[in-house]
DNA sequence: AGTATGACTCATT
DNA sequence: AAATGAGCCATAC
């Protein structure tokens, strides 16, 4: 089955029509509307910005995320069984969960508790 | 300039 | 149920 192709550059508006260098920052932008004490997924994003099968560029922009203005919280972002599979790359190997429990978000052994109910999906929020 | 490598996920063995 | 392959594309070497 034929699976669709990045067409990112043509379903959002870019500011340099010459170079689709927009994913990072439309990725950016939806982890910067995540409310505290809610998570969501790297699919999730990338499905929201139609290119499902990106996921992975999702974590990339993620690592590349720190020390932006303004700040993205990456901290809410994890893989699709609420594991925190990103936390190796923040400063220190707790950091990641430390933030996510001072939003009220409980974290055990690297998995999000109660994943489901705090769960954001940005294809339904962001609609 | 080509190859390798990921904070992922899904379909297919 | 576990492993593998494929697609994603910006970076690093």
């Amino acid at each position: 089955m034929q699976r669709k192709k990045n067409t990112i550059s043509s379903e959002f508006p870019v500011t340099d029509s010459s170079k689709n260098y927009t994913f990072f920052e439309n990725v950016w932008d939806v982890v910067r509307q995540i409310p505290e004490g809610r998570v969501t997924t790297y699919g999730a994003i990338a499905n929201y910005l139609g290119t499902k099968s990106s996921a992975r560029m999702v974590g990339y922009a993620m690592n590349s995320s720190f020390g932006l203005m303004p700040k993205v919280p990456a901290q809410r972002v994890v893989n699709r069984n609420g594991i925190l599979s990103g936390k190796a790359h923040f400063a220190t190997s707790t950091l990641m969960e430390e933030l996510l429990q001072k939003e009220g978000i409980q974290v055990e052994d690297d998995k999000i508790v109660n994943f489901t109910n705090v769960f954001w999906d940005p294809s339904i929020e962001l609609a």
